[in-house]
Parts: C-alpha cells; sequence; structure tokens
DNA sequence: GTCAAGTTTGGGAGCGCTACCAGATTTCAG
DNA sequence: CTGAAATCTGGTAGCGCTCCCAAACTTGAC
C-alpha cells in the first residue's frame, strides 16, 4: 500500500508513444483510425508502463457508471444471510462476468439504506438496477417504476406488476403441490402461508386455493406464518388446536416447514401416514429432514441470469416482456 | 425509464439558489464559510430541483471511488453460493451501512475476472478490497501485498502470512473437537481433512494433529477429501476400508460429514456409539441431521464484521493488527 | 496529373465536481 | 476608531478520459 505513487494516465502513455492523448485513447478502446505503426506503439507503452484506465475518468466522460446495483429492500438485515440470495448472486454475476459491468450489492434495511437506494433510483449513479423482496407498501416501488435509471424486478411486490420483472411461478408451484396432495387421496389439507406482505406469500396461498377449488375441498384450514422456522413451529401447533382432523398440510417455505414437522412429531403424528407434508423452496436441509420433504423447488441461479440478462437488454434498448419462472416437485418420503 | 432527462447539475442549484457554485458545494458537503442565508437558499434549490450529486463527478475530483470491493478468488464458480458468503457479506454491510461507501462484489472465477482482479489491485478504482478464498499458489496473494490499494484478507492462503487479516481459530477449533472426541474416551480417532491448498483445510488438519500429539494417540488415519458432500461420502468409505477399528471421526466440514454419516450408518455403524462425529462450520443443516452433529461453529457474520473494519481501519492510515476470531465446540448428538 | 473520397491525426472542449486562492466582508480586542 | 484575525465568497484550475472536428495525409479512378 504505497498510496504516494501516482496512476499512470493516458498523457503518459502517449507521450512515451509519441502519439496524441486522442490516439492512444483509440487504442485503448480499440476503436478504428489507428495506424498500425502507432497502435503498436501506445500497446507497448501500456505494457511499459503498467498503465490501467481510470474507470471513473471514463465513467464522467461517457456518462456511463459500468456497474448496475442489485438492491434487496427490507426491513431486516439478515434477509441476505438467506441463501436463496446467494444463489441469485451466483446467477446474476455468471451473466455480468460476460460484460464490462460491475456489481454493486446494496442492503437497503436501515433508514439510511433506503434513503441511499432512494437517491440512486433518482440519479444515475448506477446503469441499471435489479430490485428484490420489496414488501407490499414499500413505495420504492413506485419510484422505482418511474425511475432515472433502467429497472428490473426480481419476484413481483404485492398489489402492483412492474413493467420488467423476473419471478418463479410460485402460484403455479403450489398448486402443484396442492394437487399432488388430492392426488395422494388427502381432503382436509391446511395450509401454512408465508408473509402477506410479499408476492410469493400470497402467490402460494392462491394456488392453495385454486387447486382445492377445482376439487371442490374446502380451503379453510389456513394459518398464517413469515416463512421462519419458528413462525411454522407456532402455526402448527394453532393448525392442529384448530383442526384436529386434517390429514395434509400444504407449507409455503422449508423453513416453516422443518419447525412443523417437529411439532408433527411431538403431536404423535406419523409423516407422511397422519399427516402429509410438503413444503416450499427445495433447501439443501429438505433433504435430511426426517422424513426428507417433499417440496417445490424454483430455479433459483436462473432467477439471477434471467435478472441480469434482462437488465442487460434493457441497457441495450430493447423492451423485454416479464418471464415467469417454472417450479417443479420434488417427490420425498414426507408424502 | 426517460435517459432524455438530464441529470440536475449542481451550476443549476447554484443558479436557481443565487450563489456560486463553489458556496453550493460547500452546503452540499456541509463544509464550513457559508452564511445560514446561503446555505438555506441552497437547499431549497436542491429540494425543489430533486438534486443528486454526482458520483462520478466527486470520485474524479476527489480521488476516492467511494466504495470497496469483496473479491472471491476461486476456479469455482459456485463457491459463492454457499451460504457462508452470504453471512460475510451481511456482516460487511453492517459496518459499510454506516458509511457512505458502496460495496462491489467480484467473483473472479474465470480469467477474464482474474485479470479485472488484477487490474483492480493495481489500478486505484476502489478505496479497498477484501480477498477471500485464495488458494494456495493463487500469483494474486502476492500481488495484492503489494497493491496500490489496501487489502484485508479473509482467512490466510496456506503458506503465506498476509499483513492484514481476519480469520477464524480453524486450528483451535479443531483441536476443540478432536479434544473433545478424547475425552469421550475415543482412541482410533481418524478424520477427514479439506482441501490442504486452502488455509482452512491445512489448519484444521494441524490441529487435528496437535491435539492427538499432545494424547499420545495416533494421527495415522487420514484421508483428505475437497470440504463437499460426495467428497465426504468417498473418504468415509475409503476410512472405513483402510481403518475398520475407527472409533471416531473428525471431519473438516459439516458438508462432508453429512455425506460422512450416511456412509457409516449404510455399513451398519452406530453413531456415536460405535463412531462419534464431529464436523465443522456449525451449517443450518447440521441441526437436522440424524443424528444432529456435533460440530464448530465460527463466527462468520463478525469474520465479515472485522474484515470491513479493518479495510476502514486502513482507510484512516492505521496499521490495524490481524485478527484471529475464536471458534467454539456446539454439542449434538453425534458425540 | 488531378480531384474527390476516404483515412489518419492531434487539438480542444467538455463530463460535474472539489479545492485552492485571493479578494471582500465581518468581527472584535485594545 | 483602528488594524489584525476570522469568516465568507466566487473565480478558476484541475481530476483523467472521450469524442467531435478540422487539418493533413493517402488512396485510387479518370
Amino acid at each position: 500500500m504505497k498510496l504516494p505513487k501516482r496512476q499512470v494516465t493516458l498523457d503518459e502513455v502517449a507521450e512515451r508513444a509519441g502519439v496524441s492523448r486522442s490516439a492512444a485513447s483509440r487504442v485503448i478502446n480499440n476503436a478504428p483510425h489507428v495506424s498500425k505503426a502507432k497502435r503498436e506503439a501506445v500497446q507497448r507503452a501500456v505494457a511499459a508502463l503498467g498503465y490501467v484506465p481510470n474507470a471513473t475518468a471514463r465513467a464522467l466522460a461517457t456518462q456511463q457508471v459500468g456497474a448496475v446495483v442489485l438492491a434487496i429492500s427490507s426491513d431486516n438485515p439478515q434477509v441476505f444471510a438467506d441463501p436463496f440470495f446467494a444463489e441469485v448472486v451466483v446467477g446474476i454475476s455468471s451473466v455480468l462476468e460476460e460484460t464490462e459491468l460491475e456489481l454493486i450489492l446494496m442492503m437497503a434495511t436501515s433508514s439510511r439504506g433506503q434513503t441511499r437506494l432512494e437517491q440512486l433510483l433518482r440519479s444515475r449513479q448506477a446503469d441499471g438496477v435489479m430490485l428484490m423482496s420489496m414488501h407490499g407498501d414499500d413505495p420504492l416501488a413506485r419510484l422505482a417504476e418511474q425511475a432515472d435509471v433502467p429497472v428490473v424486478f426480481g419476484g413481483r411486490p404485492v398489489g402492483f406488476e412492474p413493467r420488467y420483472y423476473v419471478d418463479a411461478d410460485n402460484r403455479g408451484g403450489a398448486r402443484l403441490a396442492t394437487e399432488h396432495l388430492i392426488a395422494g387421496g388427502r381432503t382436509r389439507i391446511a395450509t401454512i402461508t408465508g408473509r402477506m406482505d410479499e408476492g410469493a406469500g400470497t402467490a402460494r396461498y392462491k394456488g392453495y386455493q385454486e387447486a382445492l377449488a377445482v376439487a371442490g375441498l374446502d380451503a379453510s384450514r389456513v394459518v398464517h406464518g413469515d416463512f421462519s422456522e419458528e413462525s411454522g413451529t407456532r402455526a402448527m401447533h394453532e393448525l392442529l388446536a384448530r383442526h384436529p382432523d386434517l390429514d395434509a398440510v400444504f407449507i409455503a417455505s422449508d423453513q416453516m416447514a422443518i419447525g412443523a414437522l417437529r411439532v408433527l412429531q411431538d403431536a404423535g403424528k406419523q409423516v407422511p401416514d397422519d399427516v402429509a407434508v410438503v413444503g416450499f423452496n427445495d433447501i439443501t436441509t429438505a433433504r435430511h429432514t426426517t422424513p426428507p420433504l417433499t417440496t417445490i423447488s424454483q430455479p433459483i441461479q436462473s432467477l439471477g441470469n434471467q435478472m441480469a440478462q434482462m437488465l442487460l437488454s434493457l441497457l441495450a434498448g430493447n423492451q423485454p416482456t416479464p418471464l415467469i419462472l417454472p417450479t417443479r416437485l420434488v417427490l420425498r418420503a414426507s408424502t
């Protein structure tokens, strides 16, 4: 760390190569209109001096930042600790790696963070934004739609449909899960929902309702959770108390399902004999519960992939259409 | 998304407020030497125009980027999918959120990525860098030490001690684990190691050896894995074949332990009666295996925290001392 | 040999901001 | 009431790069 050592500038390169700064610039950006001789002279100078272009200056001159941000808006700093996001990030990175764009991570959890995100949206600080995990009434959602910068949503906030988004087919997945329970001969099927102020929460609930409606079954055995294991425990207790006759339960997250499984066991219910259980997300732990959990898997990395791809397309001036990614049923021993 | 709408500039704010650009700049950065009247006039103008300072221009003028990067150097794009990193990121973010610094994520996995990382290190593109998961012979490690930008390491690459780093006490944790096995009366204690070209891998192996040496026990029941579940499976098979008499095994990652547990079961060994098992990391799944896994837990978020803190300290001109974070034994039913 | 068309070249004006400086104004001790 | 110190104020010179433009030079068809 030797701060004094100043950066090598384009001017120095140009001088050493005996050309104008313009010419040097053209070589760096390999633009045309440079003779072979000068081009090589510049390249030699670059190598000799160890020149690396200053991204900031370039950004100022071109009016392009060279970076996009992934913003997670939430009131809980721990959401990002969810492996879900890590996978989304991997998906995003893998497509960004093919471009010159950097990925900036923004966790808008505190009010400070919210302010920053807001400023980001009204101020080309980044070339594009990917926004995830917005709660229902988050004013940022609306702001994002009329931002000065292209915005792609990951998932849909409840109560409004963004212009550009990538989402998993939560409703379809939930329907799949519920239909599977029905096909197994269950008739008194309960559900533990996720947060009803999140798109995924309401969509999964809706899928459950649809499947039961089609089959003409009762869809009133409902308790709301918040996706967390602890809430699953609580909800299962409540469900058992209110509907002791239930023979199956569709649970909107594997975390909650894990909590619920334990409650069921403690209550002396056999899974799947007495009560069948299906979760949602296919987290890695789902393979290791007792019994292993039947669940709905969604293509998380692909979600990240597609978000990045859509943003790129937007940056290229296109108007991509929203995307809903398929989910699928993963059969294990809990049903 | 209305690109035409150009950004509001400081000049426009100054003009509207009837002050010089200098004065306006002072207000924005709330520097002294501005009369109350002008200050308020500027603030009104800012609000009216919806002015947001252009970070790029500021960066160019101040020679400070306003961003630090977290770089993960690895040959495998999936490493980041490990929840471990997600937690580190949360730790980092939570301290960065108190500053004006952005967090840029760089996954130097392809050769493209490596090049970018290299350029980053020789070119103040960021105000600081946090580097993680370097393999032993990665030339980047050395480069980082003489970079033009402050660098903090997360973990220590094998075979060399960086100037500034934060690491978990892998050796101490491994010793703890092994001592626990010894205290339980086990005498034929095997180990499945992690990758030996990573610092964590060698350190954990060393801890195992130390504990056995102190107790005067044989430390030759060793098979090398690579931290993955699959490698745990393979290694456990090999261990059983080569040392059928083993009565305990210390496994350098929970993922491997999960694989191993299954093999043990299939081989008809009772855990912990016939063979005691202790893992490392305390991943969430460790609570849900059968039997639940005794393991070593490391303070991951705190690792991120401290890395960020150390970088901040470096940026402030201090010379912080390296930090080794304690690990602890988490007792469950596998021992 | 001539002229139009195409290529190469370097000068210079920005991009939006900060920071230094010198000049103007205010403050206040004696 | 005076002068030194402290406080405001706006002009200006960058930060390092891109990109437009006009000038200089090639090319090649006739």
